[in-house]
DNA sequence: AAGTATTGCGAAAACGGTTTCGTGTTGATA
DNA sequence: TATCAACACGAAACCGTTTTCGCAATACTT
């Protein structure tokens, strides 16, 4: 058990003072070649590393950033972390994480929590109680105090920060488009309630499809599931009452639920009926069969936000300019549909 | 813009000093009733809220816990995250998450920066480049210097302190065993090599479980895959080498590649060849067939690692006693084998 | 030899709290 | 009226750094 040592202690052990072995760390000019040579030498010997906490107290930066997510058993917040991390560690920073638990009080809770000098600033994604809610005053308490902050995929427009998302419209669009292309007539939807910003979109890229199209819209073709608990019998009731060749999924396990409900009902995919889902997780590719999806690169979300914050950290000029970056959706084609 | 207010800002607002401020916020007996409603009222109404980074300096105490994991896509390893947050949080701890993406120097690099005072103690799970190196120096480094920590799941003997497992041995023994008494007679196991620490108790857990039936065993039957990449043709081979009636895999995904594979050689699950997998995730549960696992209890391995590691924070003693917690693994019995 | 630069280092303040100890004021006691 | 607690508060040290500024001692001018 070896305690740590500080300056004082090196300072003392070489009897020159604090100041000195700051400035000798440093390679300071102010220092002889001497002195440097001595306390770097003891320095490595004792294997001396700068407290960070104290570090933090005089130069106001932790090098910390605080990530709160609704949910991390999700894949694509999984996902986006990793990117987060990748490049926040790249830059020297670490990456807290909290989860809200789609809970409007947690999201409150985690961000006081982090909010008095724990952190440089916030990447996060909005949990469902807080869109149901529109109550945004944490956040915006957080911005005032001048901490950055950038939220992706699930965001609001109430708050004046950097944010990420994909094109959810155009994602749901392209998907719906291709469905159109392979000749589906009777395209079905399943999603959450609007409440979530991305349902909302999605909803929307898959209306604007069928309106250019031909085929027209039919509302009865929306299933809108009120929580994200899979309902089998809603599911089987909705496939029952139509007669559906397509359905497009909000997310993968909605998509992969209902495609063994569908197989279950002894429809082949995709001959009788091809399925598309949001998110290129785990489960996408390894479903049977395989799962096209609208990739939201998560990866690259959590790149992209990390990078925004950081610029902002570090940044000296406290411009009030803030971006929306809108990343393009791509789809990942898999057996779920016509190749 | 409003910046956040100090104990120096309220005492020279209302002229009196920083030490009667900070008592006065404490509820302290030293000072009148008056004086404390005055301060305690300005603080609300200024919503003064002390800075984490000084008191943290002050106390030598971060009410952090660093977390060091190979992989954050895995779900086993999500899911003891959300235990370790749960417990962690509400004992008032944040949750500084590193990845090591399965490589020694970044698991190195990782602790170093986060062991200069940024948390109170470590939970990890090692990397498989550590695990295959034997290299534990970093990990002595750390606990040398009286930080605690805690290992999970992929733990090593060369270090003393505490740990949390599954019975890994008897989770592999009880779903061999399971394969035995429903009348399989050729159980293969796909797994990794040996240098993963709970690739090699599973795979003992199996052959126990066949020395100790009629069947015995037969190496050839044992696939090591190299490395977590799939190995399509690898598998194929193997299923097309041996006539195999059920199948062991050290994690899902094997698994459910191994049974899409085994479905394309026209093979039926469970009544062909039944399938077990280890880890309880998303894909086990949708998969088709939904798979049957051995359940590792991960959130519950978070929750115990937090509490082993936040005791050993707070306790006075620097008790140098070391316990290891044996979770009990359990079957989830799902569609891959006969209920 | 006197004055000026330069070099090398230390004292001290600052970051924002906590805590120990000391002290002036008050009221009660003898 | 002198003595002493109790009360209410402040000064200052401390946590471990960084950084500014001042000041010796030496070297360099003329």
């Amino acid at each position: 058990m070896k305690p740590k040592i500080t300056l004082k202690d090196i300072a003392r052990e070489l009897e020159v003072s604090i100041s000195t072995v700051s400035k000798a760390l440093k390679n300071s000019e102010e220092i002889s070649r001497d002195t440097k040579e001595k306390v770097q030498a003891f320095a490595k010997l004792y294997n001396y590393k700068p407290n960070n906490i104290a570090i933090s107290l005089k130069n106001k930066r932790t090098k910390n950033i605080g990530v709160v997510i609704p949910d991390i058993v999700h894949h694509f917040f999984t996902t986006v972390i990793r990117g987060i991390e990748k490049y926040a560690n790249a830059k020297g920073y670490n990456v807290i994480v909290c989860l809200s638990e789609e809970s409007f009080d947690k999201e409150v809770i985690n961000m006081e929590m982090l909010a008095n000098g724990s952190i440089d600033g916030f990447i996060m994604s909005l949990s469902s109680e807080t869109q149901q809610k529109g109550d945004f005053n944490h956040l915006k308490e957080v911005t005032d105090q001048g901490i950055p902050v950038v939220l992706f995929d699930r965001i609001t427009n109430e708050i004046d920060c950097d944010k990420v998302i994909i094109d959810d419209e155009l994602g749901a669009y392209m998907a719906t488009k291709k469905f159109i292309e392979q000749g589906k007539k009777n395209i079905a939807m399943i999603t959450t309630d609007d409440y979530l910003s991305v349902s909302k979109a999605r909803t929307q890229g898959y209306l604007k499809a069928l309106k250019e199209s031909k085929l027209g819209v039919d509302e009865s073709k929306i299933l809108k599931m009120p929580t994200m608990e899979m309902d089998e019998q809603g599911i089987k009731d909705f496939f029952d009452s139509h007669e559906l060749d397509a359905v497009l999924c909000v997310n993968e396990i909605f998509a992969v639920y209902s495609m063994r409900l569908a197989q279950q009902k002894g429809l082949r995919i995709p001959e009788d009926i091809a399925f598309i889902g949001f998110t290129d997780g785990l489960l996408s590719k390894y479903a049977n069969p395989s799962l096209t999806v609208v990739s939201q690169h998560g990866e690259k979300m959590g790149e992209v936000s990390a990078k925004l914050l950081i610029d902002k950290v570090e940044s000296e000029e406290e411009e009030e300019t803030y971006q929306t970056k809108i990343l393009e959706p791509t789809l990942v084609i898999r057996d779920s549909i016509f190749h």
